[in-house]
This record gives structure tokens, sequence and C-alpha cells, in this order.
DNA sequence: AACTATTTATAAGA
DNA sequence: TTCTTATAAATAGTT
């Protein structure tokens, strides 16, 4: 359909069937769940990859959408309305209307969070939106930060234990070294010269 | 999508509605032909209209993939074979767990949104979320903007409007004035100066 | 039901 | 996977 129109036949190559494959069934569902908001449909679509891994989308809950086909193709009929005479239907549906409407609440407001579906806004809300999420940025990016120098701040202990150890090594090479060996102290910092190793550690790691 | 951007939220106007179902439910059954064909995908998909009128659409039977669809997802698994066995008590109460689980899932990634409950998110995720947000920002103010700029232009063709009215007004005093009362120029200015308070109009208006 | 100006979706490439 | 971009396809409003 772009960059050249193709044949709708089936993409042979592998991974170029699954690119596309991702990119359709994202278009798909997206379509679906405009259908279902612009003209308040039932629907429920079930798509399953060559290699049969499923993907679902769904207005209420896809076996709702079912039971609902299936009394209305005939097959399989009164599902739901089949119950043993008394109706614990009734109070659950009505709960499940409300918590439905309680999540498409919190849908809306997350995407306008997200600086989506915007139009039906007025500039005064659209004002406090920007504050909103101006605040929850300042939030996010201090709360990157104090983990960040919390990172920081590790690494540098552990530089300065390091170090300290390093301290301590070279104290006992030097101690061993002179007394068992009684070599020149010219010989011992040619072998290791510890003080410039545990510098450059602790610098390296406090610049993390 | 087209002539002008709309809303994704029910259209009121029924006859609107009916027409855009229609053409939106082609749309949407040509795409899941086109994803089936070209990904080799198994697919069904149930429309019911606002009105309970059902559309559907299936790579092979519907009830085939309904099937697999059960045994996939190992809910209601002989939904299709034995109508006898089923609890719709069980399947109400499970939807409302489904539901509470989405609500929770939807406030915890709205909270998020806001830069509160940021303690269990690491240095990554944290930086994704910044970018999320830093994003919607820029949407948000966009927006405002666009908003601002079009009341802005509404009026100052307002503006425009009331100075061309102003200056034809203007234009029959003084010929009235001049024909039929023989009154001296410097009352009918006293009377209406209106070449100032258009001016002075329009300039407040621009502004806004 | 047809038209068409735009928006949206997306194939190919990066 | 994700982004970009050029182009095809879908479609809102109109006739």
């Amino acid at each position: 359909m772009v960059r050249s129109r193709i044949q709708i036949k089936k993409i042979e190559n592998t991974a170029a069937r699954q690119v596309t494959f991702s990119k359709r069934r994202k278009g798909l569902i997206k379509k679906a769940q405009e259908l279902s908001t612009l003209c308040d449909a039932e629907i429920a679509l079930i798509v399953f990859s060559s290699s049969t891994k499923l993907y679902e989308f769904s207005t209420s809950r896809v076996t709702r959408v079912i039971q609902k086909y299936m009394r209305h193709t005939g097959k399989v009929p009164d599902l739901v309305d089949s119950s043993n005479g008394i109706e614990p239907k009734y109070m659950l549906e009505e709960d499940i209307a409300i918590m439905s409407k309680e999540v498409d609440e919190k849908k809306q407001e997350l995407s306008r969070m997200k600086g989506e579906d915007l139009e039906g806004l007025d500039i005064e809300e659209l004002g406090k939106l920007e504050r909103l999420v101006e605040k929850s940025y300042a939030r996010v990016c201090r709360m990157k930060d104090e983990k960040l120098q919390k990172v920081v701040s590790d690494l540098k202990r552990n530089g300065n234990t390091l170090l300290e150890n390093n301290k301590n090594l070279k104290h006992k090479i030097s101690n061993a070294t002179e007394v068992e060996l009684h070599t020149t102290l010219e010989q011992q910092l040619a072998i290791s010269p510890p003080t410039n190793v545990a510098f450059d550690t602790s610098l390296r790691l406090g610049l993390v």
C-alpha cells in the first residue's frame, strides 16, 4: 500500500511476514477499537498468528461477545440465561457496568496524561493538564536523579573500600618483601605500584 | 480522518453513526481479510451493531476459531460442546476479577504518569517514563497553542468585521447628517467617534 | 451512493 | 524492534 503497492497474498519471506503481521495487527485492533467507540458496537476480534500465538481485542470480554454470538446464531442458546432460577446475574452485571465505567474513565484520563485525545478540552483544561504533566515530568526526573545519585554514591563507596584494600595489600606486600626477601624499595615499586592503580579505579568509579 | 479530523468517541447523531458504522465495518473486515491472507493468520471477528445486528468475518468458521480460542486460553473449555455443565455465575465473577485487575493496572499506570508511586521503577524504566511524559507535555502544549491561535484568529476576524461595520456606519452617519440635518463636522464627531472605537476594539481583540 | 479533500495506515528503508 | 518517509488506502463531510 505504500512505497509500492502490494498484492494481497501470503508473504513468503518469514521475517517480512512477521513485521507486516505485527504492524497490521496493531492497525486492525486500533480500527476495531475506533469502530466500537464511535458506533457503540460490541466487538470481539481473535487473531492467531501462523505460529499459533494469540492476540485478541474485545469491547467487553471475548467470552461475553462469544456468548452473545452463540445465542444470536442459535448455536448453544441461552448459555447465560439458563441459571437455576435465581438471578445473581443481574447484580453482577450492574457491578460490571459500574466497573466498566471506571475503567473507561481511567483510560480517558490516562490517554490525556499521554497527550492523546485532547480535542475535547478547552484552553483552561489544557492549561491545567499542562501544569499537571509538567509537575509529573519534574517528579520523574527527580526520582531518576535520586536513583542515579544513589548508584554513584554506592560506586564511590565501593571504590573507597577497594582503595582501602589496596593500601592494606600494599602494606602486607612491602612488609613481606622487606622481611622475607630483603628486596630494595625500587624493586617493590617496579613490581606493583598500587597507589596509582587504586587512585585510578576510584576516579573511574566516581564518574559512572 | 478526512475533511476534518474526528474525535474517537460515540457519534451521537444516529444517522451519522449508522453511516460511519457501515463504512468502517466494511473497512475493518477488509483489513482482517488482508491480514489473514498476507500473514497466514487465523482470524475471527464478531461485530454487533448498537442495534444488536450481527456481522462477522472469519478465516474458517467462527465457531472453529472460538473453539481454538477456548482451548488456548483455557477459559470455558467446553462452551460449545456441553452447554449444560457451565456456571454462568462463575463467568460473571471472573469478569469482575478481570475488570478489577484492569482498573488496578490503569490506576497504577495513571499514577506513574502523574509522577507518583515511582519507587519500584529502575533507572531505565524511569528514563522511558521521562520520555513519555516529555512527549505528552509537548503534545498538550501544542494543542493549547493551536487552540489559542484559533481563538486569536477568530477574534481578529471579528475585529476586522467590526472595523468594517464601523466604517460603513460612520459613512452613513456622515452622509445622513450632511444631507438631512446640515450639522457641522464638529457635531458629528462629538456624537460618535467611530474610527477610534473600531481601532481600540481591534487592538484589544487581537491581543487576547 | 458517489465524491474528494484529508487523515490514517503502512511498505520499505534506515 | 523502532523510526522515518513516501505513498496507498480509508474515510468525514458533502452532494
